[in-house]
RNA sequence: GCUGAUGUGGCUCAGUGGUAGAGCACUUCCUUGGUAAGGAAGGGGUCACGGGUUCAAUUCCCGUCAUCAGCUCCA
């Protein structure tokens, strides 16, 4: 179904149902706004815009036929193909620019030979094979080649081709990437794309010509395995970004910009709250006495919101018998990864420095017969553990290899579980929306139906573990996306997704469901029945770790904590040191009234502290001169706000607490 | 772990084949100043570490370690 019509005056007119038919509106990267009939052909777009693009269009075809004329376009499929607004617009403009890409790498570099070169969540990237390494340094150069090829508005030709031909065209080329990918393709579906002089296997959509590129810029250059399996060869990925405007690649980099301001690697170290040591090791935090004073604040939070669930807290050392890990199994799947084995004096026994403390927890679930009504029984702990994490994978606090995790494990009946697991997404999406991280995505874990060894349990199980975590997150109406080959391996998973500062995700609060670990240390509780049940174990961390959490609080708070988690609240200024003495007794009788409190007495004017203390995000400066002293009085700032005039230590106090209140109202 | 880049005082960064510099921070002194940087003087670095080349290495080469980006991994 595509419109036929007739090219008059420079502009296409259909023949018949113009007028009639559902129109689309499409909106072009350059800002225009046009409408078309449904089912209109990219030709047709062209020949409307200008005589001059549908001629290029018609000189660029193969054997006088022009194949886009003849293919119908789905309704939906070309509004995608057009409308930068939307998500899929953009795919296409930034995966048309990797073709643009591609095309000046051919030119600069013959010989190269190309993997795949997809649109991602903000660009593109090509991975190339290259007969002369590509680096950092000769970005500027392609770029420049890009912008040249891009003023030629060279349009995108499909080209329906047999695999057969295919084939031929890439083993003849020697580019045994395209080879593989064709191998794998089913005859009739395969097309090719023109642009230039360069020819892609692709299956498109693309823009109708390349001139729509105005702004680009070559990211980054790194890396990548072929097909990314670390045992193939790597290829060099090349990361760009384009743009329709010049003006949004240079919005889009200010953001970028302003985002690694909220890195909270560099704000960690400005306002004090942890930092690594060469001396103690690679990723091994030390928190330093605000950072810490936070994390207690965060962890005393939890711990409330825990008791209110029915959690016990415990205790476990931070070391366990090999044995312990063989009985979970763990040291079988990780005991190459981990730290390796403590030794007794005499060496005749091993331990493991805890990377996990399900089985710890396991053993006090055994310390005792349990009865059916004894369940659900939740055992939490601040556990810190430690893991051998790849040394290129480690990363501020996101990724470390002692963290600690504000772990707890439920052992509950079977027709508990459900309800059990839908009451920890309660806990979740609690603690989530008392912090505002609103921006994260939901993620079902399931394994690789197609791998199903690398996990241990039955299938009887692992069904059910799946089908619970999938009706309860259902039931709670959560929005989720659902990953196939990303579940532990006893068991499948919730988890909370939460983006950092430049966008990377990271696993954040996780949920997850574990028949395994019951049968492995078999336990049992005893049923109405007088026989011995199993229970199912859920392990769960709303926060994920406490170093992580913390990392992504920063970021995205940009380290304006709330005031009821801001290490220090108020720091009070005294104008010169003739002052000092009341500052004391203000700040003094501030501690006392449980606002954290500190006194900047520099000798230094009080701009300047004013400045020092606003960069460092405390919360209320409170200035103290020769008035305040007077009137007994102290001047309020608030971060960011500015002057809000005097009040006396007394008024100040029951204001904040209003304000503290009012967060914990929130909270409660 | 892999590929690439980087490594200069606490921080941000210049610089050089002849053993180093700025700003901020720090110390001392002057100044006692009313809402985002007052002034002066001073202390602090075996230029990541280990080799090599060289009359001479912080600078060039190799290795190690760490950091950064991406990949892979993530109990």
């Amino acid at each position: 179904m595509y419109i036929t019509g007739k090219f008059r005056e420079g502009v296409f007119r259909p023949a018949n149902g113009y007028n009639t038919r559902k129109m689309i509106k499409i909106t072009f990267p350059d800002g225009g706004v046009r409408e078309y009939p449904e089912g209109v052909t990219p030709l047709q777009i062209a020949e409307s815009i200008s005589p001059r693009l549908a001629q290029e269009v018609l000189a660029a075809t193969v054997n006088g036929k022009v194949t886009d004329l003849n293919l119908p376009i789905e309704a939906d499929a070309e509004v995608r193909l057009h409308k930068w607004e939307d998500e899929e617009g953009k795919r296409t403009f930034w995966h048309t620019s990797s073709h643009l890409l591609a095309e000046a790498l051919e030119a600069l570099y013959p010989g190269i030979k190309f993997g795949i070169g997809p649109s991602i969540e903000n660009g593109f990237y090509y991975d190339v094979d290259s007969p002369v390494p590509i680096q950092e340094a000769d970005l500027p150069k392609i770029e420049a080649k890009m912008t040249e090829l891009a003023r030629q508005k060279s349009p995108l030709c499909r080209r329906e081709v047999s695999k057969a031909e295919a084939m031929e065209t890439y083993t003849e080329k020697g580019d045994q990437y395209k080879v593989e990918l064709i191998d794998g393709l089913e005859d009739g579906t395969i097309t090719f794309y023109s642009n230039g002089n360069f020819t892609d296997l692709c299956r498109g959509p693309h823009l109708p010509h390349t001139g729509y590129i105005k702004a680009l810029k070559l990211t980054s250059v790194a890396g990548a395995y072929w097909r990314g399996n670390e045992k193939n060869k790597m290829l060099t990925r090349i990361y760009g970004i384009t743009f329709p405007k010049k003006s949004m690649l240079d919005e889009y980099l200010a953001v970028l910009e302003e985002a690694k301001k909220r890195d909270h690697r560099k704000l960690g170290r400005e306002l004090e709250l942890f930092h690594f040591s060469q001396r103690v090791g690679q990723g091994l935090p030390l928190w330093l006495p605000k950072g810490t004073a936070l994390r207690e604040r965060l962890e005393n939070f939890l711990r409330n919101v825990q008791k209110k669930h029915g959690y016990l807290q415990v205790i476990t050392p931070h070391i366990g018998a090999k044995e312990l890990y063989v009985t979970s199994g763990h040291y079988a799947k990780y005991g190459k990864d981990s730290f390796q084995p403590i030794h007794t004096p005499d060496e005749s026994e091993e331990f493991l420095l805890k990377p996990m403390n399900c089985p710890h927890h396991c053993e006090i679930y055994r310390s005792k017969p349990r009865s059916y009504k004894d369940l659900p029984l939740r055992f939490a702990e601040f556990g810190t553990v430690y893991r051998y994490e790849q040394s290129g994978e480690l990363h501020g606090l996101t990724r470390v290899r002692g963290f600690t995790q504000d772990d707890a494990h439920l052992f509950v009946r079977p027709d508990q579980l459900k309800d059990e697991f839908m009451k920890v997404i309660d806990i979740v999406l609690y603690i989530f929306k008392t912090l505002s991280f609103d921006n994260f995505t939901a993620q079902i874990s399931l394994r690789d139906p197609d791998n199903r060894e690398k996990y241990i349990g039955t299938d009887e199980n692992w069904e059910k573990a799946e089908n619970a975590i999938i009706e309860a997150a259902r039931e709670k109406g959560l929005e989720t996306v659902v990953e196939l080959g990303e579940a532990a391996f006893y068991g499948p998973k919730l988890d909370f997704m939460v983006r950092d500062a430049i966008g990377r995700k990271w696993q954040l609060g996780t949920i997850q469901v574990d028949y395994n670990l019951p049968e492995r240390f078999d336990l049992t509780y005893t049923g109405a029945d007088d026989k011995p049940h199993r229970p199912i174990m859920i392990h769960r961390a709303p926060f994920g770790s406490m170093e992580r959490f913390v990392a992504l609080l920063l970021e995205h708070t940009g380290g304006r904590f709330p005031l009821w988690l801001a290490p220090q609240q108020a720091v009070v200024l005294p104008i010169s040191e003739k002052y000092n003495d009341y500052a004391e007794k203000v700040s003094e009788f501030l501690n006392n009234s449980d606002i954290r409190t500190e006194l900047d007495e520099r000798n230094e004017k009080i701009g300047r502290k004013i400045r020092d203390n606003e960069l460092k995000r405390i919360p209320f400066l409170l200035i103290v001169g020769e008035k305040e002293e007077q009137d007994g009085k102290v001047a309020v700032r608030v971060q960011g706000e500015g002057d809000q005039g005097t009040m006396t230590p007394e008024e100040f106090v029951k204001w904040v607490g209003d304000k503290v209140a009012a967060e914990v109202q929130q909270i409660r």
